[in-house]
DNA sequence: CTTGACCTTCCCATGATGGGAAGCCCTATC
DNA sequence: GATAGGGCTTCCCATCATGGGAAGGTCAAG
């Protein structure tokens, strides 16, 4: 019985908030957890190892959604890796997708800055740019759901 | 008269959707438009561009609130550009964070990936990774707000 | 037996955006 | 003149992952 914690334990040891536990049980990420009499959840060394599986996809931001995904095919024993590859190439994909949106941005930004005289005169190319009609800045679309992807 | 534009319009000019361009007048970002008889709200020129300036902001990335100062410089005449620069720069320094925190999941993930035999076996580097608790997985703080930024 | 740290549930907030309902307004067509 | 449609209004809800906080129950140490 010693192995069994409650819920700040199972938050420390796992690096996923209580507020987070409990969140992913009501959405059913994972199942409800065993109760003392009082009703405090209790958690043995399997939830607390899914917990870590879980902390550590969503350090790869990796969506809950995926993750769920993720978790059945762990506790698949007949899982084909190609079923898990896909998961995690549907997420890489999308994140190349954002790396290129923010690097655009930044790409951009960095050159407004760098044409700012930055000291105390009005005159100022970054606004002068946005509010600049002919300009595009960044076109209309980029990076809304799938800009192109080519960076990265 | 004929420079009045509905709000329809106005979006279809700006590229902002009728929705936001409600929302931010909700929210003070823009002050309340005109209206007809009826109640519809009228946009001259100048409101129009107001939110082109939006809208390209907004591709930019920077937050309403940054937009809002934004605004606020753009109609100072007596504004200094380092003034301008600062939100501008305050800015960028998030991108390049958010943008170090994705590319490093991508490097991880793309790593796992190429580990990944993408057939029928179940035999899986990305599932091993994942549940294996001896692994940091991005160490435990990359990215929660400030990860250290040093990429780009 | 009190104190304080922990647990419970429930509600609300974030940020930017969209969906949709109920109802009013305007114009074109029959 | 009546009707159809499309556009406008407001209001509420959903997203996604996360946290804050209140009100109240539980437990262990002093």
């Amino acid at each position: 019985m010693s192995q069994l914690h409650t819920i700040g334990e199972a938050a420390a040891d796992s690096g996923v908030s209580a507020k987070m536990i409990r969140h992913y049980e009501k959405i059913g990420l994972i199942g409800a957890a065993e109760r003392t009499e009082a009703g405090y959840r209790l958690y043995g060394p399997a939830e607390i190892h899914t917990l870590r599986f879980i902390r550590r996809a969503r350090n790869l931001g990796f969506s809950v959604d995926d993750i769920g995904e993720l978790l059945g095919l762990w506790h698949d024993e007949k899982r084909a890796s190609k079923d898990v590859r896909e998961v995690a190439a549907g997420h890489l994909g999308a994140l190349r997708a954002k790396a290129a949106e923010i690097l655009s941005m930044i790409d951009a930004l960095e050159h407004l800055i760098a044409g700012c005289t930055n000291d105390d005169r009005p005159d100022c190319p970054i606004l002068k740019d946005l509010s600049n009609d002919a300009n595009p800045a960044l076109a209309k679309e980029v990076g809304h759901k799938f800009g192109y992807q080519r960076v990265c």
